[in-house]
RNA sequence: CGGGGUGUAGCGUAGCUUGGUUUAGCGCGCCUGCUUUGGGAGCAGGAGGUCGGAGGUUCAAAUCCUCUCACCCCGACCA
């Protein structure tokens, strides 16, 4: 297929000096891709050849799942974005450009504005649907610090799908398919994943669904029981919080105001009183866009999770800090005792059955002992609006939780009518009635996983590829290209794999073995097939398998029958 | 956006504190020749730098000052 001589292939042996994680390493150093600029990479002829493949494992499983291929264009006009209102929303992640006449327009970072205003030109009828369009694109996101080279880039590739319904139903069996496109998709490419609860948000939905591969370097965080096999993102994560069990139950005292100068903070409450962390109630301050405050409750040693208060709520809160205060109340010394009726007292599960806390007095340096829920105060809302913590239980079996990092690499989301609303994609029903589209979108980083695989699947000489995305099968090195007798067996070997329909890479340089199998390694090819002086003496060729260094000597013609038999029983 | 750091050959770097001994050094890679050829070879020779850019100080600037650009790191709500 390639002869190594002709093809365009530089390896380095030295690694960049900012050496971040493995997967960029190793996927410059394999001249697999190269730097333009921050965020932005060029894939090199090696790196490309993975890419596709990729690209068409995730396009065989989009239409095998009934998904239909299109392409947009990565350029997109702004009054489109101002339409769905995201011109507004988006910050400075949306990267805006304008043309020669002024007119604004932006690198698309997602595409639900250009597939919406689709439907709304080409989608009439019910009849037209259920429908799921999906493109495989490059996508812009001006991120605050692009890292980890091909992995949280700014320009990357994703594959994206838009579906497009009249009931929920046919949503719902999209997604399902979706969701099973994904998993099907992770398994061919031989990824350990975990599909994981995710948050829908403000937006609403049913549901929505991230597929994380776990690698200590990721950054996203998830939370999932060994037990009964719940995985959920660490934000929206659902817990039963533990309680410290002292063994004898607490007496409820009597409340005492205490005197606490400029004691604003948990920790430093802690210190000076000499009470642990989670005996402190944690009050915080939100507000919505109308100015109705709430006071949210947890435990002193747990953090709040605004999110799943907002979800609570209903809508959007903003929280208030000591920077931004203008309310006039004696933040750092908040609490639940004594407020007004009209504010909204939302607690933390982790509070519950809690005796004897200390609490904000709301008066400057003051804090409250032995405060008692139910007894002192009784919030509108018990709930759960903190982040798990080691130790916590499973929602669903209570068996202990358990927390690993991971890669998002994609995520399946039930959009409903939020941008046919507002972009006007109707459609009429079997009553003649206009009724907005129902959509959903599937995304999924292509240029991720190629990073998420190294990432996944390396050791100390370089990248092991699973068969599914590998750009070769296999490495043919000549142990020494000067050797006419080696050469003339090596091209015809060459002559025989590539005639068989194998994928090869002819090591045909003219250095030192060495040099050759380092190289190999390096790329991460899953077969050298050695052609070497047991040829010449025995006509024996020896295979050598990257995943294990395992190795065999056999005939030409038992070679073939190894390599094309290998993928049936290895996935790498 | 806030804080910090770095820009010297394709890559990795030394030199900068204390300006002149540098014709800017070294390793990898690259080119030529000879030797070598089973896990990144040896010897000999060679090409390649406006020291990120602009201005300034000075007899003299990679080195000091100012501005600028690029890249990188850390942080960006937790009473």
């Amino acid at each position: 297929m390639v002869r190594y001589s002709e093809y365009f292939l530089t390896t380095l042996k030295e690694d960049l000096s900012n050496k971040e994680i493995a997967s960029y390493s190793l996927s410059h150093r394999a001249g697999l891709i190269r730097k333009i600029a921050s965020g932005i990479y060029a894939f090199l002829p090696l790196g490309y050849r993975v890419l596709k493949k990729i690209e068409n494992i995730v396009r065989e499983e989009m239409n095998r799942a009934g998904a239909i291929e299109m392409l947009m264009p990565a350029v997109q006009p702004a009054d489109l974005w101002v339409e769905s209102g995201r011109w507004q929303i988006y910050g400075p992640e949306l990267f805006r450009l304008k043309d020669r006449n002024d007119r604004d327009f932006c690198l698309g970072p997602t595409h639900e504005e250009l597939f919406t205003s689709l439907a709304h030109v080409d989608i009439k009828s019910y009849k037209n649907m259920p429908l799921n369009l999906y493109q495989i694109q490059v996508k812009f996101r001006d991120e605050i610090r692009p890292r980890y080279g091909i992995l949280r880039a700014r320009e990357f590739i994703m594959k994206d799908a838009y579906s497009f319904s009249s009931n929920e139903e046919d949503l719902d069996i999209i997604y399902n398919k979706m969701f099973e496109a994904y998993c099907r998709i992770l398994e061919r490419l031989s990824l350990k994943y975990f599909p994981v609860e995710a948050d829908t948000g403000l937006i609403g939905g049913k549901s929505s669904h991230e597929f994380i591969i776990l690698a200590g370097s990721g950054e996203d965080e998830l939370l999932y029981c060994p037990e009964c096999g719940y995985a959920a993102n660490y934000e929206m994560a659902k817990f039963t919080p533990s309680q410290k069990k002292n063994g004898n139950i607490e007496t409820p005292q009597e409340t005492k105001e205490v005197h606490t100068p400029s004691i604003a903070n948990i920790k430093s409450l802690s210190a000076f009183l000499n009470v642990p962390a989670e005996k402190i109630i944690k009050t915080m301050l939100l507000k919505d866009n109308d100015g109705n405050l709430f006071y949210v409750l947890v435990a002193g040693n747990r953090e709040i999770n605004i999110q799943k208060v907002q979800n609570c709520a209903g809508t959007a809160l903003e929280l208030i800090d000591s920077q931004t205060d203008d309310t006039g109340i004696a933040i750092g010394f908040i609490g639940p005792l004594g407020l007004d009726k009209n504010v909204r007292v939302y607690a933390d599960n982790s509070l519950k059955g809690s005796v004897n806390m200390v609490a904000g007095a709301n008066k400057k340096d003051y804090h409250i002992k032995n405060v008692c829920p139910g007894r002192d105060f009784n919030p509108d809302i018990w709930g759960d609006f903190s982040f798990p913590l080691d130790g916590d239980l499973c929602s669903v079996c209570g068996k202990p939780v358990k927390f690993e990092k991971g890669i998002e690499i994609g995520h399946i989301f039930k959009l409903g009518t939020k941008y046919s609303e507002k972009m006007d994609a109707m459609f009429l029903d079997s009553n003649g009635k206009l009724n907005p589209i129902i959509m959903g979108c599937y995304g999924i980083g292509v240029s991720r996983i190629l990073a998420a695989s190294i990432e996944q699947l390396h050791d100390d000489k370089g990248i092991i590829w699973p068969l599914s995305i590998a750009p070769f099968m296999v490495n043919l090195i000549a142990i020494n290209m000067e050797d006419v007798k080696i050469a003339e067996a090596a091209e015809f070997i060459y002559s025989e794999l590539a005639g068989a329909g194998i994928e090869v890479l002819f090591d045909d340089r003219n250095c030192r073995a060495g040099v050759k199998f380092k190289d190999s390694d390096l790329i991460g090819i899953p077969v050298k097939v050695v052609v070497g002086k047991n040829f010449l003496e025995n006509k024996k060729l020896e295979i050598e398998l990257r995943k294990d260094s395992g190795k065999i000597a056999l005939d030409l013609e038992n070679t073939i029958k190894f390599i094309k038999e290998y993928p049936q029983n290895n996935l790498f």
